[in-house]
DNA sequence: ATGCGTGCAAACGATTTGCAGAGAA
DNA sequence: TTCTCTGCAAATCGTTTGCACGCAT
């Protein structure tokens, strides 16, 4: 079954990584921010793991451009970020338009199963520190 | 300026199949989509087409898994789309909300860069299918 | 001891780029 | 002629996989 999986270090620290970023991140970015804590971990390692929990649909996962981001699955406080590209810094954004995500795919005849919405943008500290 | 760009017959071959594929397809199928029409051109060309267009938003162009999907689009109906998880086909969707993004990001002080939105759902008829 | 999990490097598929030659202006 | 566009092949980039070894069970 699914439960003959075994508790590894590797298993703990991408997943905790991948908590600790809030909003997405690429595989590229949590191997090295897992570097940046002083831990190891190989890439590829880092790669398997995200896709098992992707297969478990116990994270997010986006494509963008020509790289997949991925993203800790919190379903209760589904909120979305605004996102430096720079810094990295998140901001939370109300959800006051979620319901038009459900509006709008009713009004083409779908049903509503997930969205992703990411704005990102370069914050003002860092738009200033560029110049 | 953008006014020095030549006509050429591969401009035509890559727009012209763009059209024709309904709906969204890669940089591959379009490659091979021409040569089925008995007519010649190098991947690379077709890939220098695709980003040009994509540049000028004369295109839409939605990242899925590893590989960008290109779309023949009018400019004005901008961005954004309702993809079925089942047959994959995609709506487009009302940019009412545009100017939000700019102002929610403003309003945080970051100067907005780019934004994903992604609304997957399953459309009537898949929905009818499966039951 | 048994076999899953890991690291490394090679393999891969999609996309990009360098460069010399072809063709539009 | 001039200078952009094209084709080909090599180079990148993100991601996956083969294989031998280590470690959890």
């Amino acid at each position: 079954m699914a439960e003959d999986r075994r508790r590894t270090a590797q298993q703990e620290r991408v997943k905790q990584s991948l908590d600790e970023a809030d909003g997405f991140v690429s595989a590229g970015d949590l191997h090295r921010r897992i570097f940046a804590k002083g831990e190891s971990i190989g890439l590829a390692t880092v790669y398997r793991h995200l896709n098992a929990m992707a297969d478990r649909e116990e994270i997010d996962v986006i494509a963008v451009d020509n790289e997949r981001l991925f993203r800790a699955c919190a379903p209760e406080d589904h909120h979305h970020h605004l996102v430096c590209e720079r810094c990295g810094k998140a901001v939370d954004l109300p959800p006051p338009e979620e319901a038009w995500f459900a509006d709008v795919a009713g009004r083409h005849g779908f049903t509503l199963t997930r969205h992703v919405l990411e704005i990102f943008g370069v914050c003002a500290e860092c738009a200033a520190a560029s110049r």
